[in-house]
DNA sequence: GTTTAACCCTGCACGC
DNA sequence: TGCGTGCAGGGTTAAA
């Protein structure tokens, strides 16, 4: 789940779960569920950490979803459920009637009926419980950068930042202390419609080419969170109510190898960079 | 500072 | 049908 997907989710969880009280927490079984809730001595600690309050707002930060809580006459001092779905974490909604599926590892039970269940196969998603207050003291988010559909998130800026480095541009873009919320699928597609190389040192770019870039960052992001994210592959991405993604149809390079640049006709080419397979047009990204 | 490889998991597609 | 292999949208760490 990349940025788009994870600000649809969190559009979605914010219209259903905001102003709903969480009666209790059920922290399942399953061998992997410890991972998941890995910060916390164990199940007991967070479910004591969330039972009892009430969901205030739901936020975002890069791929992170934080969900706002506080409880009665806790007098502001709130804290927030910080979570991050890895590969193929998501939320499903459901009611206690519902069969929770194979690898559920939390459950939300809300006062009013219905729950939010947490569901993870591959546990390389993560859940936590911290201080609201004291977010910047977590060091995942603390080191989290700008967001490119931010207001602040200037060409000047995105200038500023690349000529101080060397790196190539795909893993740059991927680096979310660099910019957050893009992964493998994104950076491709941001990269095709920048018309620019993965390869590219950050330093090479003249300013045409940084204002491409800029450009391209936010529109293709901003694209893919209107087409409701991208589904594709096995577990794959669906939203809070289990529908999938339209992003995948817009797709240009990603996963399109040996099929026709859109642009140019050549034939879509990948690379395998540090174990990431990365799809680009030979002729007209340069 | 930059780059690569390995690792943490499960499930699926593919070839034999 | 069964088995082995490789691959997947993420992120951290160690080593070169």
């Amino acid at each position: 789940m990349e940025l788009p997907e994870v600000e649809v989710m969190r559009r979605d969880l914010q219209k259903e779960v905001v102003g709903r009280r969480i009666e209790d927490v059920e922290v399942r079984s399953h061998r992997n569920t410890a991972r998941v809730i890995r910060r916390h001595r164990g199940g007991e600690e967070f479910r004591a950490e969330l039972a009892g309050t009430t969901i205030t707002t739901v936020d975002r930060r890069g791929k992170y979803v934080l969900f706002h809580v506080e409880r009665d006459g806790a007098g502001g001092r709130g804290r927030a459920l910080v979570v991050h779905f890895g590969m193929s974490g998501q939320f499903v909604r459901g009611t206690k009637k519902d069969a929770l599926s194979p690898h559920t590892h939390v459950v939300l039970e809300f006062l009013d009926g219905g729950d939010l269940r947490y569901v993870d196969p591959r546990t390389f998603g993560e859940l936590f419980v911290a201080s609201a207050g004291a977010l910047g003291e977590v060091k995942e988010l603390a080191h989290i950068a700008i967001d490119p559909l931010s207001e602040m998130f200037t060409r000047e800026r995105l200038a500023h930042a690349l000529a101080r480095r060397t790196v190539r541009l795909k893993p740059l873009l991927m680096d979310q202390t660099f910019v957050s919320g893009i992964g493998n699928i994104y950076s491709d597609e941001v990269l095709f419609d920048a018309r620019l190389r993965h390869d590219r040192p950050s330093n090479s770019l003249s300013s045409r080419e940084v204002l491409r870039l800029y450009r391209s960052l936010r529109e293709v992001v901003r694209d893919a969170v209107q087409h409701r994210g991208t589904t594709l592959g096995d577990q794959a991405y669906v939203d809070l109510f289990g529908n999938a993604g339209e992003f995948q149809s817009e797709l240009k390079v990603y996963g399109r190898k040996g099929l026709s640049c859109a642009r140019c006709g050549a034939a879509i080419g990948s690379v395998k960079l540090s174990g990431r397979t990365s799809y680009f047009c030979p002729r007209c990204q340069r």
